[in-house]
DNA sequence: GGAAAAATTTAGCCAAAACTAAAAAATAAT
DNA sequence: ATTATTTTTTAGTTTTGGCTAAATTTTTCC
């Protein structure tokens, strides 16, 4: 299979391929804390792979094979985070790190039997849609509560666990998937929220909570 | 922290330190499938961090900071042996490579709240005593009742899962801790077994249930 | 359009962890 | 107690994935 080295380039490429349509080497460079000359060598040797297609001078873009291992590793990356966050109970800031670690364990049962254990989960603590076993995944646009920009009305689209402690949270803020809901401010000191619902009612939120609602334009 | 590769080597030089008391290069080079010339070049790396100490053509021997590492790999190994079997529904066969792999993942945060989900079990999946956060392991001969030898009455020293399903099922079939069990035969089909407990009873136990139940000689 | 700046590549080097072939030490056998 | 055999080490290479310094190409700016 692929080294760890390869699958973090080609991680990398993915996400940058969203902003500028050709990877630059600087790019690529910044990204990976690495320096330019050794981005190129490693393009070249992934070029001959066929996981991307490289141009002298003018950067590279993965190929469809190169696509699908990204979103490979990246459902691998994002599995393991929902895994640490819903199960082990760890604080979303810290499974990022451990993540980076545990999406390189090749193994294509582990990868289906963990998805299934975690009840086939759309999206990860930070409200990142996870690809399933094809690479498909969930592309609306949306963003946890506590990142909504203020004044601007969303809908309630999914909530990023299942723990039913979350969820009697939720219904008893009358917060349901499809509600609409508008940022009224956001509290400096522990950046908890303040919304307003449909009804009219000024509902107050944790940041805590505010990172498992998510909302999409109406 | 430590590479991959020495914490492999650290890890088979403690399994093999328990059958000879001088671990040699050669005994290493069989375990770990590489040439003698490149245990000695790693053995004298290891030396050089204090893991273990090393005399020329004698072999080697953990220090205390090299068993230290290797009971901690060993943790890490069999707690993910435990969570792939028991919480995924691999086969014992099978998780022995995964966990080659996920056993390196350095993280002690990860360690300690995987083993309080799986709920602090003691032993893995083939019976092996799983480590606790100090290196304390327990050190009784035992082995999950499918291994137990045919005829030889044994005592049931321990379950390798708290799952209430499996507790349930011991209680019915009259298996608590301290029975004294004998294995009357196995049968070919499905490896399943029919065992006589002391008052006699004749009780059928299928083999998946046979590697949770562990025994040790009266 | 040509000079300066920025980006990229080439060339040569390094460390980790493997390898082979040959030398040296330890062990076994006559 | 020598010799033969086995084990281990030394010396020199390879591959992967980095690095620096210098050269080259592209881009930008007057």
């Amino acid at each position: 299979m692929y080294t760890v080295a390869e699958e973090n380039y080609i991680k990398s490429i993915y996400h940058l391929q969203r902003q500028q349509q050709n990877v630059s080497t600087n790019a690529l460079s910044a990204r990976l804390q690495t320096r330019p000359a050794s981005v190129t060598d490693m393009l070249k040797k992934l070029e001959a792979k066929k996981l991307l297609t490289y141009e002298k001078y003018y950067g590279c873009r993965l190929t469809a094979a190169g696509s699908r291992l990204a979103l490979n590793i990246i459902r691998r990356h994002r599995l393991w985070e929902y895994f640490l966050s819903e199960k082990l109970g760890f604080g979303w800031e810290e499974v990022h790190e451990i993540a980076e670690q545990l999406e390189h364990v090749q193994s294509t049962a582990l990868t289906e039997k963990l998805d299934a254990f975690l009840g086939f989960p759309r999206f990860d603590p930070h409200g990142d849609p996870i690809p399933d076993g094809t690479g498909k995944m969930s592309q609306q646009w949306q963003l946890p509560l506590c990142e909504w920009p203020v004044d601007k009305p969303g809908l309630v689209s999914a909530v990023g666990s299942q723990d039913e402690r979350l969820l009697e949270m939720l219904s008893q803020k009358k917060l349901h998937i499809g509600a609409v809901v508008v940022v009224v401010q956001q509290f400096a000191f522990d950046r908890s929220l303040e919304i307003r619902l449909e009804d009219g009612c000024l509902v107050h939120i944790s940041e805590q909570l505010g990172k498992f609602i998510f909302i999409k334009k109406q």
